[in-house]
DNA sequence: CATGAATGAGGGTTCATTCAT
DNA sequence: TATGAATGAACCCTCATTCAT
């Protein structure tokens, strides 16, 4: 049905916004119905619950991110390039759609214990391309999962700084200082 | 009359453990009591309610984190060994109280907007270092902020991937590393 | 879907005579609840909160009781016959539901203070017909709102003492005595 | 013990005026304490509990009321003067102490209940000058108690209109507007 | 004897979820 | 099928009272 499809995405978008405004658990079900246009017993004709609806909204976007990430590096050939590629589409994302990643960034704690293993994950996609990296000998630094949090760590918490204002402009304008620390940090 | 002083910090660590292990909104006040071996009443003699405790167990670790900081990178002269001071002394008090810092970590979206400018900002510590580092012409890097991001990011993360299990072992053993990491990403 | 105007209904009548029964702050949601059939939450519904639902079974029977007395004078001609037909009115109103009645009395010190300007307020309407009564030279007594005082007072303290068992037999019963003490202390 | 008596005196006062500023209900024993100079502790020295204190606070000034009013109407003969003598002395009283008076008003529905026939009744004093002057043949009025609510209810009404800012002044000048108005009405 | 910390029951209220309509 | 009224459990919090100090 058409436009089954469409309330529920409009469930979720009104969930997302919501959930970033006020927090997940401020968020309540009667908000999230009126935000969607529909009643709040008709929510549960699209999902099984609250519970269900945060993480569809946190899996479906992490997997998807891990997808992106991977089809990204997967274009390019040295490690360097697959980072940058990376590091780059992030920041494309995250200009193209800021709440979304707030989500992301808010609900983590919460959701990550959730993720199985056969689930994309975009920390594995970057620690693979690192752990390549240093196999190839192209990367000298220590453990891949270590070098892994420092990437990591760089964009995120630019992306951080970014939400809580201390940081202003695009994050894709900073794209290349971002690469430049990614790649020092891995002695690259 | 019972000692007031011990009941309060007892109620503190009792909910520092229970949001740290069930999140701020899933832990309660009843919760919270059990664990201090008090009933819920007798908790509001101490805080005015579940807001207060929480900030009053965010707000003054947060500022005597930035205290700590300031006072390591105090002792130090070049901006290298003052990042390095820093950085160690984090590791340090991570190892000490893992709780603490994953507490932080976790309620960190809900308590910065409350930081005054006027508090110890850990944040502030870090990047006035960057920042004199920069007009000494010790780092060759982009703006204090944005250097403070990715200082603040690899460190922050390492430990979050800690707290995941992606890292094992001590943070302080890992701290050469960190320091390192953040050193070339300022190119210093 | 359960019928909601009913249940409103329900809910306040219940909490009418639970607060005349127990007083406001005795009668708690649990016992209107139960009372009215309903749980808790449900009454949520339907009020804002406890303030809400007292606010509203006060301020409309206030504001009903003041339009009947208004339509009342204004059949009338005279003085005199104006304040009559109010204070059989009134004898009237209170024998169909002394409930309602006692409420307002218990309630009013509470409440009042909430009343706009641009309500009906049975007081004014009382003071209005007093106050033309005295520009048309018919009442010979000091200012309106003194009278209006006394006029109250005769008739609501009767329903007082009605109420504490002081005074039997019906209000109605009671009317034409209290016209002619009104009368009395208008100098009609 | 003199500081004893002192004591409990700064405690009834205090109760007085947070019960007639906020109810009985909203003002707590808390709140008591803190604006009598003691701890909430020390109050169970002086009273068995709340309703023992708002019991005490009611009982004692109703009956001094009560009593004052006895020994008025006795220094007069007439029937009128008895009436007028104890119309100004409450609004003698009313002057010195409006809180008290207010506390009164406000407290008395949930306190004329515990009001035993052995102790001196203000309505009864009224009442019983009443019933005299009607048998004397003073008095060409219905029953002694609606005569009485009649009385009171001009006097208390003119009271509470003044407590609501309807009149301004004192309620001394007003008592031989009062005494007229009770005297008409009993057709005296 | 005063203190004020602790109790414990109850307060009003919220909210994810269910279900009669 | 969509609605929104109702549920029921849990929430945070208040308060008169007790009691260890």
């Amino acid at each position: 049905m058409r436009s089954g499809a469409a309330t529920k995405e409009k469930i979720k978008r009104a969930a997302l916004e919501l959930f970033v405004q006020k927090g997940v658990d401020a968020g309540g079900m009667r908000d999230i119905a009126t935000a969607s246009g529909i009643t709040e017993g008709a929510i549960y004709r699209h999902f099984k619950g609250k519970d269900d609806l945060t993480w569809q909204l946190f899996g479906e976007n992490f997997s998807a991110f891990a997808k992106t990430l991977s089809d990204l590096q997967a274009s390019e050939n040295t490690t360097a390039d697959k980072l940058a590629a990376m590091v780059r589409g992030f920041c494309r994302l995250y200009d193209e759609d800021e709440t979304l990643f707030r989500f992301l960034l808010l609900v983590q704690h919460g959701q990550l214990g959730k993720v199985t293993a056969d689930m994309p994950n975009p920390i594995d996609v970057v620690q693979d391309v690192i752990q390549a990296g240093i196999e190839a000998g192209e990367i000298s630094s220590p453990s891949a999962p270590e070098a892994t949090a420092w990437v990591f760590g760089i964009v995120l918490q630019s992306a951080t700084f970014h939400i809580y204002g201390r940081l202003d402009g695009t994050m894709s304008a900073r794209a290349d200082g971002l690469c430049r620390a990614c790649l020092a940090v891995l002695a690259l």
